[in-house]
DNA sequence: TCGGCTCCTG
DNA sequence: CAGGAGCCGA
């Protein structure tokens, strides 16, 4: 977890697909010219073929010759391109073919399979690509075939049954076309890959035949064959095949520069991708040029892709033939060029929407939030940038020594605290607290950095990946040097630790000052689970706006306002966090599960509800006077931040910062049992990386040292933060403070020593490190003195 | 006796 | 995260 900017810069390339300079005609794969000198017979502008990609609602990635429904839906394509001129006729050759010539079909690629095992040189490529071309024609024309059969199930079989005796009548003649077709198609493409040889090379044009040719050789096993070659034993080979291709086919395809099977558009392939994104890049520009432009190909439509069934849906699965290239071709520029187009909208909305609230006068600086997290020194800075988010100004008096020296104006501001939260106004956020539902880390990574910058209350993210050449960089890493500790001296790393670190501990900390001034970024920290590019997160935004409330556009122009008046919804509202996880792919519907039955269920609302509305589960709470008679979600949520600050609070202290609840028996414990379990979560982890951290050192070297002890650290890129952030923190929307890491150190410390002394045989181990962590409390910063529910 | 805490369970 | 049991100290 580390700064900001260092995920946004992380994501730049990506976000790059979407601006006007990566236009479809930019894009290798997309550009017209490959297929020039290819096949026209098939190709059609493919205007229907689009929309229904367009339309396809579910958005299910299908994997190139997979499964049955794949084929169906590429059969249907075909159809639709008005192939229906060869009739009926052909269908009765749909299984008459396969039955009958199949065999050849089977024993060439036999051969050619024994041919590829045994030589893998760049020589026989060519040779291949003449055997891959002549394949590719016949499984285009099987699917043909397949497409009449598949693609008109609804008329039943009756149509079916005539065809095959049409196909009967015509079987010879159709040979003949489908020679002579074949002859075709193999001049032109032999034409092209002599072009295409030319100009990446032997030997990747050979390793990639190499390739096409052996998934060619899949498929066409799988959709069956051509009149004019034999079948047999297809099921086995079959069987092979599948096997294969579910193992490595989305490599081949990855990696396969295939100007016949312009299909890069594969979820699958984008998915496994982005899993591969991280160690990848790197490597990356020394790929082939071919590869290297296909990537940037998949990289932008990885973003698409992500946007789940909305548009990229289902159409760029599988779609391989050469007769279908063209409409891909042309799907994929116009994805492209609605892409780029959608972005520039969004990012248009999104500049005017964060211009406004960054003009708000009481909207803290940028650089407040990235003020070094020196509360170390007592949280008082910490204190300072909540402080300056309720109220601008009041921060400034917030230093801890002025704290000290000031009590009694501290008092006095207390009461007005308190005459705030009690007002007959009620207190200003009240109404308007939020619960946004979290997506951390993902969001954090790929989220644009226009938008991290315009909303610098955003909390550290967790990747420690860099981007130096940022320019919020240098205003968001500050080189102060880190605090000392409180009480317990922070038993700092040396400086040659590194990667033998304890896995919490993944790479270098690159948090506050220590890590700016690394040459290199560390070693990515483990990737999110679901990564977000900023398109997604922003049709998000939009979507959960207008589909879950349409009404909101026209409160458009007072969110300002309503921001304004209420600081605390500077992080609640704020729309740098989706309202939805990934899971929701902008359904509504779906997303709804996101935020959890039991928040719900008490009333709490979405994330549009609170701002179309300016209501809150919260109020549901309120009793007449201002307070509520239970917690709501928002007061769990203060308690966890709190807990940052302390992990034992008394009675009074609760009271203190929950002013709108009105305490009796029940709700104070529930409360106390909050920070009970906040405690013993806290525990749980720091045990478990203790004891992680014993092992490995007991599996690093047999002759561990307790020096190791050093390496005990949790830093903003550590797994271990991460868990603690997630939990306490999860929208991320504060900064977690200095303070509770280095008080998570101690424990993780604590623990660590207690285990490798084997002092965890005593039941009662643990107390003695309850009891010191229990004396590194520090004062709740003022701002939680207010009412409401600081992040929603 | 009561409040608070830990531990365990669901 | 809540509920309950058990323990401890005021």
């Amino acid at each position: 977890m580390d700064s900001p900017t260092n995920l946004f810069s992380d994501s730049a390339p990506q976000i790059h697909a979407f601006v006007p300079t990566l236009s479809s005609t930019d894009l290798p794969g997309v550009h017209p010219q490959p297929s020039a000198g290819r096949p026209p017979p098939s190709f059609r502008p493919p205007g229907f073929p689009l929309i229904h990609h367009l339309l396809q609602p579910g958005g299910a990635s299908r994997r190139i010759g997979g499964q049955p429904n794949t084929n169906l839906s590429t059969h249907r394509h075909l159809n639709n391109r008005g192939l229906e001129e060869e009739g009926g006729k052909r269908d009765g050759q749909l299984e008459e073919g396969m039955g009958g010539g199949e065999g050849e079909v089977l024993e060439g690629e036999e051969t050619l399979l024994e041919v590829k095992k045994r030589h893998s040189d760049a020589a026989l490529a060519v040779e291949w690509s003449q055997d891959v071309l002549k394949l590719k024609r016949m499984k285009l024309e099987s699917r043909q075939r397949n497409g009449e059969a598949d693609g008109e199930t609804d008329e039943g079989g009756r149509k079916r049954e005539g065809g095959r005796e049409g196909g009967r009548e015509g079987k010879r003649r159709e040979r003949e076309e489908l020679k002579e077709q074949l002859e075709e198609a193999k001049e032109r493409l032999q034409a092209l890959q002599e072009k295409v040889w030319r100009a990446f090379g032997e030997k990747h044009m050979a390793e990639e035949e190499n390739k096409r040719r052996h998934r060619n050789g899949n498929r066409r096993a799988t959709d069956g064959g051509d009149g004019d070659i034999g079948m047999m034993e297809e099921e086995d080979i079959t069987e092979g095949m599948y096997d294969e291709e579910d193992i490595d086919g989305g490599e081949v395809e990855k990696e396969s520069f295939s100007l016949l099977s312009a299909s890069p558009f594969n979820n699958f392939h984008i998915h496994k991708r982005r899993e591969e994104r991280p160690k990848e890049r790197d490597g990356r520009m020394e790929r082939g040029r071919g590869g290297l432009q296909l990537e940037g190909v998949m990289e932008g439509a990885g973003l698409w892709l992500d946007c789940g069934g909305l548009i990229g849906g289902d159409w760029d699965g599988g779609v391989e033939d050469e007769g279908e290239e063209g409409g891909q071709k042309f799907a994929q520029a116009l994805k492209l060029e609605l892409g780029s187009a959608v972005a520039r909208v969004i990012d248009r909305v999104l500049r005017l929407y964060t211009e406004t609230t960054d003009s708000s006068p009481s909207s803290p600086p940028a650089a407040i939030s990235f003020l070094p997290s020196d509360m170390g020194n007592d949280g008082g800075r910490e204190r300072g940038v909540w402080t300056g988010l309720l109220t601008r100004g009041r921060g400034e008096q917030k230093t801890r020594g002025k704290e000290e020296k000031t009590g009694g104006q501290e008092g006095e501001r207390e009461k007005q605290l308190q005459q705030m939260s009690n007002g007959s106004a009620g207190p200003p956020g009240q109404s308007h607290r939020t619960e946004p539902s979290d997506l951390t880390m993902p969001l954090a990574v790929q989220r644009s950095p226009d938008i991290r910058k315009s909303h610098p209350l955003l909390g550290p993210p967790l990747s420690a990946h860099l981007n130096p050449s940022h320019p919020s960089l240098s205003l968001h890493q500050p080189s102060l040097p880190r605090p000392p500790p409180l009480s317990h001296p922070p038993l700092l790393p040396p400086a040659s630790q590194t990667k033998d670190a304890s896995s919490f501990h993944p790479s270098s900390s690159s948090s506050s000052s220590s890590s700016s001034s690394f040459p290199a970024p560390p070693p990515p920290p483990p990737p999110p689970p679901l990564p977000l590019p900023l398109l997604h997160y922003s049709m998000q935004q939009l979507f959960s706006r207008t589909l879950h409330h349409p009404q909101l556009p026209h409160l458009a122009p007072s969110r300002k306002d309503y921001l304004n008046a209420d600081p605390f919804l500077e992080f609640s509202s704020h729309p740098s966090f989706p309202p939805l996880p990934l899971l929701g792919h902008l359904d509504p519907s779906l997303a709804r599960h996101a935020h959890g039955g039991r928040e719900r269920e008490r009333g709490m609302r979405g994330d549009g509800g609170m701002r179309g509305g300016g209501m809150d589960g919260g109020e549901l709470y309120l009793t007449a006077g201002g307070t509520q008679e239970g917690l709501s979600p928002c007061h769990l949520k203060k308690a966890k931040l709190m807990f940052f600050y302390t992990r034992y609070p008394s009675s009074n202290t609760l009271k203190t910062y929950f002013p709108d609840v009105k305490f009796n028996r029940c709700v104070t414990s529930q409360m106390i049992k909050w920070f009970s379990n906040f405690r013993e979560f806290f525990y749980i982890q720091m045990e478990r990386f203790a004891r992680q951290a014993v092992r490995e050192a007991l599996t690093r070297d047999g002759a561990p040292r307790l020096g190791r002890e050093n390496q005990l650290r949790v830093g903003r890129d550590t797994e271990l933060y991460r868990i603690l952030n997630m939990h306490y923190n999860k929208s991320n929307v504060y900064q977690v403070p200095e303070r509770f890491i280095e008080v998570s150190e101690v424990a993780l410390r604590e623990f660590y020593s207690a285990i490798w002394t084997g002092r965890d045989s005593d039941p009662c181990w643990k107390k003695g490190i309850y009891k010191i962590i229990c004396k590194l409390d520090c004062p709740v910063p003022d701002a939680f003195r207010l009412p409401g529910c600081p992040v929603g």
